[in-house]
DNA sequence: CACAACTCTCAGGTGGCTCTCAGCAGAGGC
DNA sequence: GCCTCTGCTGAGAGCCACCTGAGAGTTGTG
């Protein structure tokens, strides 16, 4: 975590909901993060402040985000960008896109998929910035970069929200999170479903996870969920 | 990959789209690469960069290709070439190229092909660097050198599409990857269509690869496609 | 010029994934 | 022990991602 202090992020996004949600998701991940809500405000603050990664609206009032990468890449900079994009948009104009390290994001989204995504992009463009490709509790391991999880090294199929939801506890592995933060962090920030939803998921999790060997996906009555060996 | 870190590669287009399209494909390959937009100043950069490798378009505004591939050879220099031309033009002058350890590609080429004969190049020219001609997961084999498709040992026929795509997913065997990676990769950069065609040829290399035998080629819903022997 | 190979589009069908809901079980308070 | 509240889970609806066969258009070849 220490070893992020010093990476910075430039969000680019003209709604100022969606701005503040992802600056502090990634605030609270350790980075340094400035917001632009237009083109030309973050082609000067790349300019200004040099940041590592940016989170770039395709969307954007004045200069769109595609345009506005071009003009950093005409101002030598090499600085990777993660778009955010509609769905519709998607598909023609995101060609080209995965080539240079670059990567999108489909709104609406998920914070977690979001944070994954930066992490991924950090890696590959700062080796030496460490944060693991894998992640394990207990007997329980997850490669981020092959999607496998692996219980007792028997390799177990999970749909891609189950996937999200199981990472998360993993990251937080030991500690209680509750149905309010799961949904926050695992489900698309619109979505307008009560928390049962996260009920359902876990126990579609521990179908899966927990089927054989010792129960790692506790539940916390009235408080919420945790990752944890029954005896740790 | 730290092997090729010292490898210099000049790309010389006028179209600031493709040169920047290459560059960054090559770059993300971990080549260190430079552009130039004319004849004239690729002979300059030869001589004060000497790079491994020129990726050098036919049509150029000032000298053309060839003329600058003989420029160089009469300065003593062996540096080899990739030429990118147009499809209608010189078949005949490009003739007895692969001799010298120089190659082309037609454009529109996709990007998977050229660092395909980037690294083909590289291999022949600089025997030490490595970069096996044989790729192969599980039972499945292909050899770079004669286009080889070989499942248990039995030779399977590919068309060219069908080729790059199964070559693409091999080299990422294990891992994920999406329709838009594999569009941006596989198919030329001019393509137009959405990534259903991808599910077109996935289907065709199915019929052919996965025929007999467990199969290796695997939808993982709503993310993408992966190379994966199933209990892998 | 006919034929074969290849690329790409399209539409119908299927099944996986997401989400809702209702009935049941278990925990905790009294 | 009884009641209430929270959480668990099976069933199922709707959506849409994906699969595949058919065919049109193009290019290459004998």
């Amino acid at each position: 975590m220490s070893e992020r202090a010093g990476t910075r992020i430039l969000v680019v996004d003209d709604e100022p909901n969606i701005a503040d949600l992802v600056a502090t998701a990634l605030r609270y991940e350790g980075f340094e993060v400035e917001t632009e809500a237009t083109g030309r405000g973050a082609v000067d603050a790349v300019r200004d402040r040099n940041p590592q990664l940016v989170v770039l609206d395709v969307m954007l009032p004045d200069v769109d985000g595609f345009a506005v990468q071009e003009r950093l890449r005409s101002d030598g900079r090499r600085v990777p960008v993660l778009f955010l994009t509609a769905r519709d948009t998607v598909e023609d104009r995101v060609r080209g896109l995965t080539l240079g390290g670059d990567d999108y994001l489909t709104k609406p989204f998920s914070i977690d998929e979001l944070v994954a995504r930066v992490r991924a992009i950090l890696r590959r463009t700062q080796p030496h910035e460490a944060s693991p490709e894998r992640i394990s509790y207990f007997d329980l391991e997850i490669d981020e970069a092959t999607r496998d999880v692996r219980r007792a090294g028997r390799r177990i199929d999970l749909s891609p929200t189950e996937y999200v939801l199981l990472r998360y506890l993993l990251v937080n592995a030991r500690r209680v999170m509750s149905k309010a933060q799961i949904l926050d962090h695992v489900w698309q920030y619109d979505f307008g479903g009560d928390g049962r939803i996260v009920e359902t998921y876990i126990s579609y999790l521990r179908k899966k996870v927990d089927a054989d060997g010792v129960p790692l996906i506790q539940t916390v009555r009235r408080v919420g969920y945790v990752l944890r060996h029954p005896e740790d």
